[in-house]
DNA sequence: GCGAAAATCCTAAGAAACTAGGATGGACTT
DNA sequence: AAGTCCATCCTAGTTTCTTAGGATTTTCGC
């Protein structure tokens, strides 16, 4: 199964070059799977996390996993209390099933939501989180029954999930995406947005750009109508998605 | 000056492998000038987007451009201006100071700004966006006198800037991240600044979830002190930077 | 020079958020 | 059994935001 160690490098590239030449959903999908099963990758979950009052279905950018394993995770909530799910909040990295096992001290109900998954054909997976430009954060899971999750396949696949999550969206949100038109903001509203962003008042606001409160005031609600908000917080949240202020 | 097609992705691969092993921020820069240079970039540009009342050079990561050009650019405010940055909001990929001038109408004035880095010595370049974990948006800016920007290169250059990104992220930032130890949100917390981050008041989250609007206030009031913010926008940025809640 | 867009300023009432106090019950740990 | 953390509920005074009206000046392209 291992290849030598300069395959890998060949191997991702290749991956890369053919993938971007690929334009329907389902071609992508069966160039993904069938690079990941030379890693031993039965399986892929590839989502991004869902806001509030979204399904985790309606987030799905692919799954091949079992449609009866899904819904009975979806089901039980596992996806507030699956370990190998939480440690996406705490990990920068990559890491695997088998990583977070063997670094955090599990509660007995949480290694029997890792457990369970090998009655459906998983014994170990990677997590890869791809953050795109719109602050959007994305998973890319792969899993099998014995993947190689070697330091230099690790090192391949996060190029693979790159540019796969890439690949996805594009097939996938490209239209969806242009359809969202947003009126930019002009560069007085940007400034004032960002100020509002690390939580100044409008009152503070005034001071620090030398002019009226209520002209602070005015320009937040141009922003807000621009970017299709009713309270400031969802304007920050517009306004990152949108590109016009960042983190 | 163009390498063979298997070259790039060889080369790309190598650099990766050979920069995950390196330690100091000097050996990293060195290795990726070094790297550029073989694309015919002469200098480069790394830093994160500023926030409102940070400064721009607070936010490099890296720059090897010359200091007067950089003071000038600063003083003008040019960041504000220049379209090759603006275009920054509008465009996910990867994209070349000459695509800009190729295929946006500019006025005279935007024009002079990219015509200016020419007497410091950079004719053209590539501006790559890189989204980190927490929301951090970093831009990766090679330029030189006569780059090598054919699509097979532009590949090979986002392997080689996410992996540089990285990189001097961790060379640069690893301890002081630590620092900023954020105190987690339970997991009703969470689920109310969710809620909170898409604009919803008080009484309609207390009505969403079947609980007193007071309890959604105490809860956003005890997030925000873990957050160590004032405000709820600011909380929900936070939030989102911590990984607590996503876009 | 004209028109459009941007930036500036204002009032006033009602809604929502912030602050500073509380209190109770349940779950889990030691 | 005691202690801790979480989730739930409450009041009341203060500040900030939201909304719905205005109006004037500046800037920039044509």
């Amino acid at each position: 199964m291992p290849f030598e160690s300069d395959e890998y490098s060949k191997r991702a590239l290749d991956f890369v070059e053919r993938l971007q030449r690929l334009k329907t959903y389902d071609e992508i999908c069966k160039h993904i799977l069938k690079e990941l099963a030379q890693f031993g990758f039965n399986y892929l979950t590839s989502f991004s996390i869902p806001q509030a009052g979204q399904s985790f279905k309606d987030c799905m950018w692919f799954n091949n996993r079992p449609q009866d394993y899904i819904e009975r995770y979806s089901s039980q909530n596992y996806v507030l209390k699956d370990p190998v799910v939480t440690e996406l909040r705490k990990n920068l990295n990559p890491y695997s099933w088998s990583d977070v096992r063997r670094t955090r001290e599990l509660k007995k109900s949480e290694v029997n939501i890792i457990d369970e998954a090998r009655e459906w054909g998983s014994r170990d997976g990677m997590m890869l989180q791809i953050v795109t430009n719109s602050g959007l954060v994305s998973c890319f899971c792969p899993c099998g029954l014995g993947p190689d999750l070697s330091p230099r396949a690790r090192t391949a696949l996060e190029v693979i999930a790159i540019y796969s999550h890439h690949a996805l969206r594009r097939a996938l949100v490209q239209n969806q995406r242009d359809d969202v038109v947003h009126i930019p903001l002009t560069p007085r509203e940007r400034e004032i947005m960002q100020w509002v962003a690390v939580g100044k008042t409008d009152d503070e606001i005034g001071e620090i750009l030398l002019i009226a409160s209520t002209t602070v005031t005015q320009h937040v609600e141009n922003a807000k109508r621009k970017l299709d908000a009713l309270r400031r917080t969802y304007a920050v949240v517009q306004a990152i998605r949108f590109g016009e202020i960042s983190l």
